[in-house]
DNA sequence: AAATGACATTATTCCGATATTTATATAAAT
DNA sequence: ATTTATATAAATATCGGAATAATGTCATTT
């Protein structure tokens, strides 16, 4: 259910080839390989995507909407800077919204839905890399099943406006949280964190599931802005 | 200060045919003008609001990151639709968001906050009518102070992000608010609400002040949703 | 009733021209 | 040398129309 939802949107989805521009440069932002602050020149992304000026601005405005990229009057767009305020921003409202949502899923969640935040943890931590035995981080698949993990602890959460926030919020984080494990030295064991939170939940215990959460957030938050002595030169 | 800032927001800003499009049709979806459901043709909007479509889709896009208006794939844009779950959705939503961020503004906020919550109620409750007394809700003065006075009891709350939520939630509100006022028999007296609050929030009961927000919202929600029973012929 | 196919409508996209604005470089003045 | 002024270049913003593709309509057929 959780993968078929997530192929509709990433295909069914991009019926126009303005969809197409627009999830494209999104990728680009969120992956970093568009850094903070970078100036986007049609000239420049008329090339690069292949689509026309109408096109690209469509697409622009979208991501201006959701503060991935700026824009101002009459200077163009440029990627959204960052910042370690806007991080922590970013971690306290997830915090607050992300558990607030888990409290509504426990509340109201049927068996369906536990065993799709089990099915979800499963295909998280089946990740781990064979020699290692760390997770990795990094690559496409990984980042969509931490993301379908994360978004099934409250998917029976039935708020539009909620899941909306949510999801914008973590799109912000992941910018940091891909940006900074670029330059990260030592991973950081998050299944522990994760699994725990699943117990929590399957227990139904909603006080202890939103504080490992909370934590959980923190946690991550704190690494990535450990590493952030390099940003304010980027983001100028 | 407030005042200024209004002004800039509705002038200086609008520096692009863009986002003059842009702020005609979000004020015509808000105010009513452009029914819920309503199919926004190109061919129409052209001559109504003079502009090509490249930019007409530019607004247009941006209104739908927002969710004042529904795009569909190949199927053009039309004005969001309205419902009571929608409502609910956005008043619960609000009540934590706005008392979370009333929390804040109290915790961090100094002198100057207070007096301009006051000078915001003030210019409030100075719109009475002069005959009945009764607080005019409908002309575009009024509506711009309410939604001051609203948002300044949490000014002093720096985070971005939740004032930027904030103020989606409250447009979207407004939409029903307006909505449902056109409908409504006998108007509601708001005003002893806003100075119970203004009140609390002087005296600094952060509790108090929360607890009387949540219900000012409550209350509102549910004479809006109280009209409501001709709204479904619409949103179709 | 369901399926088919022709036709009108609408949405999407691109392109080239133009106006406007901003950024840059050069020269003049203090 | 720093500022100021002016000329030049670059980039953005917008339009209008043409080409394409998708959608919706409706009569006809099965």
């Amino acid at each position: 259910m959780a993968i078929a939802a997530a192929a509709a949107t990433s295909e069914n989805r991009e019926k126009t080839l303005s969809e197409r521009i627009y999830n494209q440069i999104r990728r680009d932002i969120l992956s970093g390989k568009l850094d903070p602050g970078l100036k986007l020149r049609f000239e420049l992304l008329r090339g690069k995507y292949d689509a026309g000026t109408s096109t690209l601005r469509e697409g622009l405005t979208r991501l201006a909407a959701e503060g991935l990229v700026a824009a101002e009057g009459q200077r163009g767009f440029r990627v959204a800077p960052v910042s370690p305020k806007d991080l922590w921003d970013i971690t306290r409202l997830r915090q607050q919204l992300e558990t607030e949502a888990v409290r509504r899923s426990i509340a109201t969640g049927d068996d369906r839905w536990e065993s799709e935040v089990l099915a979800a943890y499963h295909r998280l931590s089946k990740l781990r890399d064979k020699e290692s035995g760390r997770l990795m981080l990094l690559t496409d698949e990984s980042v969509e099943r931490h993301r379908a993990f994360h978004f099934s602890l409250f998917s029976a959460c039935d708020s539009q406006w909620l899941t909306r926030f949510i999801s914008m919020l973590y799109d912000h984080s992941e910018r940091y949280r891909r940006f900074s494990t670029l330059h990260a030295t030592k991973p950081r064991k998050t299944d522990d964190e994760h699994r725990q939170i699943l117990e929590a939940i399957i227990a139904r215990n909603a006080d202890l599931a939103c504080a490992l959460l909370h934590e959980h957030l923190e946690r991550t938050a704190k690494v990535v802005s450990s590493i952030a002595e390099t940003w304010q030169s980027k983001a100028a």
